[in-house]
DNA sequence: AACCTCCGCAACCGCCAGAAA
DNA sequence: GTTTCTGGCGGTTGCGGAGGT
């Protein structure tokens, strides 16, 4: 492979943009195969990264509620930094996002808390049997991650691309696998990248998520409330891309 | 109005575990 | 059984914006 250079830093819409319609074609779990077929000089871990922390339908942004920042002390309290296993028990978040709220606000919340409080009845309490909120808050959720319960593949077939439910149903092998990036690079890819770069309005069968809405700041419009996340019946991949709204990326 | 400091967040790094060859 | 590869996780860093002086 010719040795480009891999690209790191700041991730533009393009970039976004190419990898929300990889990962919907061919799934998120093969991340160095998504990182070749979409051509974005990026490291599959980079890809990765990027779309869970950052591009993943079912995120949610804004705030924490109250509650969340009580789960999350209770949880911190009761399994220290496994931030990946907390994340799960809120549905939308991130184990990075919870890791960075934990460090800038409840840590501090924390030492108030211990100060204004006995340390015994603060944290303390939230590993004892006494601590009905994860269960009561959280019943479904013990098996599945956030992934399993309203994540990629579920919704992938509420697309309704039967092409693409077969890419995901089908186990690969190597060779099945060249062969997409192959086909991949001449058809679809090739394709996105011509949308893109000719600036259309694109309505593409396979857009995971209205990549503008990321630039933005907000993943999905909060004003609506976040009932518009985590519609397990519904499709959660707007098919629309409007490039005339799109903030400037940097 | 300009400068400085702090905060929030995206992204990278290194390590580890599990899967595949 | 061993080695290599890939993905996942936790820790850390750096940048940009907001707020304060």
């Amino acid at each position: 492979m010719a040795t480009e250079e891999i690209r790191k830093g700041p991730w533009t819409e393009q970039e976004d943009y190419l990898l929300a319609n990889v990962v919907n074609l061919f799934g998120d779990r093969r991340w160095d195969f998504v990182a070749k077929v979409s051509g974005l000089n990026r490291t599959g871990k980079s890809c990765r990264l990027r779309w869970v922390n950052y591009l993943h339908p079912g995120l949610k942004r804004g705030k924490m509620t109250a509650h969340e920042e009580r789960l999350v002390l209770e949880l911190h309290a009761k399994w220290g930094n496994r931030w990946s296993r907390i994340a799960r028990k809120l549905p939308g978040r991130t184990d990075n996002e919870i890791k960075n709220y934990w460090r800038t606000h409840m840590r501090k919340k924390a030492q108030e808390q211990k100060q204004t409080i006995t340390p015994s009845t603060a944290l303390s309490d939230s590993s004892s049997s006494s601590n009905p909120t994860q269960e009561s808050l959280s019943p479904d959720r013990e098996k599945e991650s956030f992934y399993d319960a309203v994540g990629f593949d579920a919704e992938f077939s509420l697309n309704g691309n039967k092409q693409a439910e077969e890419l995901v149903d089908r186990v690969y092998s190597m060779d099945d696998i060249w062969e997409d990036i192959d086909k991949a690079k001449e058809s679809h890819i090739s394709q996105l990248y011509n949308s893109f770069n000719e600036g259309s309005s694109l309505y593409c069968p396979m857009t995971v998520s209205p990549v503008r809405d990321y630039c933005s700041g907000s993943l999905w419009k909060m004003d609506d409330g976040e009932s518009k996340m985590f519609l397990p019946s519904t499709n959660q991949f707007p098919s629309y891309y409007d490039l005339s709204e799109a903030p400037s990326y940097g």
